[in-house]
This record gives structure tokens, sequence and C-alpha cells, in this order.
DNA sequence: ATAAGTGGATTACACATGTAGTCTTACATT
DNA sequence: AATGTAAGACTACATGTGTAATCCACTTAT
């Protein structure tokens, strides 16, 4: 019995392009190859591989201008990150938040901006929940 | 340049079976399957594969006891979770814990307990960094 | 008009992964 | 001693993934 999944399967590089989607679109391969280059080497050939693997899988899709195609995202940054997000900590931490954390301070990996922040997230669930 | 790798990449099923054998160890291969069998429909050759591969990762090594292998393993479970954790905190945060913390929060998926046991990690970073 | 370029579609190919089946060999049982 | 069993080793095989190269159809520069 498989759980039925709301988001698709997206790999890791895939991922990085859809990122690129998911900060401005609609946009084209161009762009997309451009803004990546920034970061990855990734031969042109191989961005237009991933977005059309995107594409099947249903995470993007386009319209045409002229010759082009511009690429535009089908699933919300937040909910694919959030989704993402739950399966990792029921995976690793039995769904527990606090757990991850205190795993980050155990590791000198928290900084004091860190815990500020923290504290104000937790400062705003309160008075969201009063 | 390729970043090196502390932990060898290790699957989906993969991970279960470690999990397993972090559990208890050391254990034989027909107890890894049992217990897995109290969740996965895992057939006993599958698990075994999986067993033979995490070796070949060095993620686990054994030590024979008459015909049987007794494995345990060679990473720490708290390495391997802490690496895994920045590693998705920094693709999809940015390696900012907070703003994960506030993802669930907007997604009311954080409880009282949650948020309490998340005061006491804060408290006990701010004894350990007065 | 013809050639060269460029965008997407199709094909390629090695290695990883999920999921076993078959082979070999040492023990245990008759 | 002969044989069945069971443990691990080796093999299998479809699909996914990373990483492109080739093909085909327009557009653009001579």
């Amino acid at each position: 019995m498989n759980k039925p999944k709301a988001q698709p399967d997206i790999s890791n590089t895939e991922f990085e392009v859809l990122d690129v989607i998911w900060d401005s679109n609609p946009v084209s391969s161009n762009e997309v190859i451009d803004r990546l280059n920034q970061h990855k080497p990734w031969h042109e050939k191989t961005v237009k591989t991933l977005l059309g693997r995107l594409v099947k899988k249903g995470a993007i899709s386009f319209h045409k201008q002229q010759r082009q195609y511009l690429y535009y995202p089908l699933i919300a940054r937040e909910e694919y990150v959030q989704e993402e997000t739950s399966s990792f900590l029921s995976r690793l931490f039995k769904g527990k938040v606090a757990p991850m954390i205190a795993g980050f301070a155990n590791q000198n990996e928290l900084s004091k901006e860190d815990i500020d922040e923290l504290k104000a997230v937790i400062k705003q669930w309160e008075q969201n929940n009063d």
C-alpha cells in the first residue's frame, strides 16, 4: 500500500533547476542555464534534459514564445519544502523538531542569531496560539 | 571541485537497514530481517543485498560467528544524522534552522510540546554559552 | 536561396537503486 | 557417508539519475 505522493519525486539536480525557476519565472532555458552556471558548471544540454524531466514529472510547465519555451513552476516551493521537511524529520528524528535542533546545538552549529530567530518564531507561535 | 564526503552515500532502503543495526548490534542478518519485517515486507534476499551494499560502502562491518555474520555499524548515527541534517538545511533553507521551524509553525505542525522542547533546547544552549 | 546556427526532441550510456533469484558451500541430519 | 538446508556470494534486471551528444526543424546571415 503506497502512500500517495502529493509531490513528484525530484532528484537533486532537478531540484537545482527547479529552484532557479522558483526564483524567477517565467524563464527561458537560456536564462536558467546562465543563472545555474554562476554556481554549477553544467552543460547546456544537461540543463535542458533536466528541464524536460521536470516537465514530464509535472513539476513545471511552459508556454511558447516564438521558438523558445518560457518555464514556470507547477508546484509551490513552500509546499514542496514543507513536504520534504516533514519526511526528512520523520525519517531521522521520529518527526520531532526539537531533537533536530538539539543535535545542532550539540555540534556547536547554532549561533546567537539562530537562537534569536528561534525565539522570535516561538513568540510568534505563542501569539497565534494563546 | 568535489567536497569530500565524510559519510558514504546511503540510499533510503539501505538507511532502514542501517537504522536497525544502530538500534542493536552486533546483529545477525536474520535478526535484521525479522526486525525489519515488523514494518517492511522485504524479502530476505533483499535485506541481504542491502547488508552487502552497506558493507561495501563502509557503513557497517561484521565478524563471523561460525556460519553467520554479526554486523555492526562503522559510522555513528549521530554523525550521519548531523551531516544529513546540515546538507538538508543548506539545500532547502540556506542552512538556517529558524526558517525551517517557521515553516512548520505556519503549517500548524508545531504542538505545544514541540514548543516546550524547543524552549528547553534554547535554555540549554544559553547555559552553555553565557 | 543556401548555409549556418539555435531551440527543443530524441537517444545514449554508465552507475545507482529497489527488489529479488541462482550458485556454492559448509553444516546438520539420517 | 549422502543429502538437504541455510548462509553468504554472485547475478539479474527494470527504472532512476547524472551527464551529455545527436537529430530535426526553423530562423537568420550571407
